[in-house]
DNA sequence: TCTCAATTAAGAATTATTCTCCTTTAGGTA
DNA sequence: TACCTAAAGGAGAATAATTCTTAATTGAGA
């Protein structure tokens, strides 16, 4: 993702393009591994290093309101962002807080299938996650 | 659940019986709406008025390391917690906070038999949850 | 180039949770 | 039933994550 095609986000957004705010949506397209505002701050401290922890806060906030991120939803007392906003799920590690995307158009039709036929009393549904639980296996090293 | 059965599920998981555990527990149970910390220590501070917030805190933890509650995904700072371990879906409101229980049979099967066949690379799965967004229904009054 | 509403910096305040230390108690054992 | 002690709880301080306030800076429209 080019530093053009976050600013044109950001106009189509309604967003003044700043400095801090190129940098955090940059940030996380970048790690792209669900950050909480902390990793942000880690990540572009080097590059800005004057940005304020409670700038960052008010932009994350901005980005979620404008659509540009979403907060994914954790068991964590901190807040992950996800820089993917197109209807996806998670496999979230037992073992760690790494949270991967999974995506599966084929899930997702057989999804909004059964719900179109199906619904839920009293519910409007807007959309549907899959929250995937379990062990991510080791890479490499030594079997266990 | 009577205060039997909750002393009984305590005494299983090896847990020691104590006035605020089955409190706390009790209030979960009771409440059946996913409470907050804060929440629980509303609910109990009438019939137990000097627990303290440490020890409700301490109490959780260990109702969650010993699989008796559970704590629910969610995107606010503050953790929830849902008194049914066994595996069901949350239907979460776009406009509240409010996190209902989902459980559908036939829709745990179709899942199952999915990921069954499929499976995910390099991932061992142990549970699959939905995280259905949406609205409630208002009850009664004037519809909108 | 100028202007100003919007944004940022800095740091204080708030909120939710964790930690520490001392007191109390659940329940096992004799 | 009484005793004992490891475990649990109370109280309050500490920590971490986020929000708020105020003054300074700035993006972009005119």
């Amino acid at each position: 993702m080019t530093v053009r095609e976050i600013k044109e986000k950001l106009k189509n957004a309604d967003l003044k393009i700043t400095p801090q705010r190129l940098a955090i949506l940059e940030a996380i397209y970048k790690l792209n591994n669900h950050p909480t505002a902390d990793n942000i701050i880690d990540y572009i401290k080097e590059t800005h290093p004057s940005v304020a922890v409670g700038t960052v806060y008010k932009v994350l906030d901005a980005l979620v309101e404008n659509h540009l991120i979403k907060k994914v939803k954790t068991e964590n007392n901190v807040t992950h962002y996800d820089g993917i906003i197109y209807n996806h799920h998670h496999l979230y590690c037992s073992e760690s807080d790494r949270i991967e995307d999974y995506m599966d158009e084929e899930l997702d039709e057989l999804l909004e299938k059964y719900f179109s036929n199906k619904g839920i009393k009293n519910f409007n549904i807007e959309e549907i996650k899959l929250q995937i639980n379990g062990r991510f296996k080791k890479r490499g090293g030594i079997k266990k």
